[in-house]
DNA sequence: GCCTGTTGTTTGAACGCTCAATCAACAGGC
DNA sequence: GCCTGTTGATTGAGCGTTCAAACAACAGGC
């Protein structure tokens, strides 16, 4: 395991944990065993940190984040839900204090430099593109002319609202009950384009 | 207007413009022209700051938020657009910086004081129940036995996930789309209301 | 096999600065 | 004279960052 790698696993761990300001490089520093000197040595600052994080989750959405969910499910409607239902398990597993690391990054972040806000606004891009291919793949269980992109954007938009809640009340049930809207949604979108053919 | 009533003034703008982490006292201090005694005077710790800018939102809902999105309203679906129209408002006008306040206190703050946490909590739930008052006034609109609580915590999640997207963005049409979404969810919610009747 | 020069990496003390918070001194009304 | 509220320089911890020095690994000449 190189500097590089060990500083941005310790990196995604704290930045999620914490915060990204309340993250100091003393904290890096103690959780990767390096000096300070290393660290400089491969990132030029804090924000380049940040920006190695950015890139890691960007480069790894596949691997680290749909492969896991979508093992074993087929239908296209469902991996959408087994999707979200991998955040269900990260908030539970954390007793609540779960934060989409994107999502709150992006909150936090209030003045972000231009590479920082386009790396957090492909990352939110590409999650919703890999949701937009399975509404593409459910084809005509929508409504003709749905817009698959609109939609994904508000799936995105659902996950993001269901975190936030769950962890300001440290209780899962109002993720839950944010899917549980989702899905009369889309139930509602199915049964629809089942009338209209 | 008392040193106090300054002080929680300048902390919602400055809390909302720059978090509460990256507004230091210094900044609090020039904004009111007060001195750092004065303050401490008022506010044991910049904590009680925060609690105070948090009792506040949660004091001030009615005549801050709702009244000024309802002035003209009287429809009760329309109300609820009506506040998210109050929200895209504030997004356009401040360029796409803008943030729902509790949103993005309630991210910024990784683990944040109980009596914090639950200020948050409060303030979220006193804005989910004032959309559930316009849900159960709606009455026979929506389908008989919906869970108008779960509806209203929807209407949240799809508030906060639009104000994330369009400010990550920097584009308003984010949150326009996310609103669009939640307008053809209750076109189907009252269809399905209509059919059954 | 041995020395020498080079390159890339690591070390960790130190720096300058900002931060939240303090406190002895003071002012003005009653 | 007392008390409530204000002043603003001061404190010390913590922050991100720097840098001269040490070190390891290797290549080339002899």
């Amino acid at each position: 395991m190189t500097p590089r790698e060990k500083i941005i696993y310790a990196a995604m761990e704290l930045f999620g944990l914490k915060g990204y300001n309340s993250t100091s490089i003393a904290d890096l520093l103690s959780r990767t065993q390096l000096n300070s000197g290393s660290l400089y040595h491969v990132f030029p600052s804090k924000q380049d940190v940040l920006i190695g994080v950015l890139e890691a989750y960007r480069d790894g959405i596949e691997e680290m984040l749909l492969e896991p969910a979508w093992g074993q499910v087929d239908d296209p409607i469902e991996k959408i839900f087994a999707l979200l239902g991998g955040y269900r398990t990260m908030i539970a597993e954390s007793d609540c204090t779960y934060g989409c690391p994107i999502g709150s990054l992006a909150l936090e972040l209030h003045e972000p430099d231009p590479q920082v806000r386009d790396l957090l606004a492909v990352n939110f891009e590409n999650w919703a593109k890999a949701v937009q291919r399975c509404l593409e793949a459910a084809g005509p269980r929508l409504p003709k002319g749905t817009d698959t992109n609109a939609l994904s954007e508000f799936v995105l938009t659902a996950m993001e609202g269901g975190v936030m809640q769950a962890r300001t009340h440290r209780d899962v049930a109002y993720f839950d009950r944010t899917v549980e809207q989702l899905r009369a949604h889309f139930a509602l979108l199915e049964q629809a384009a089942k009338q209209a053919a």
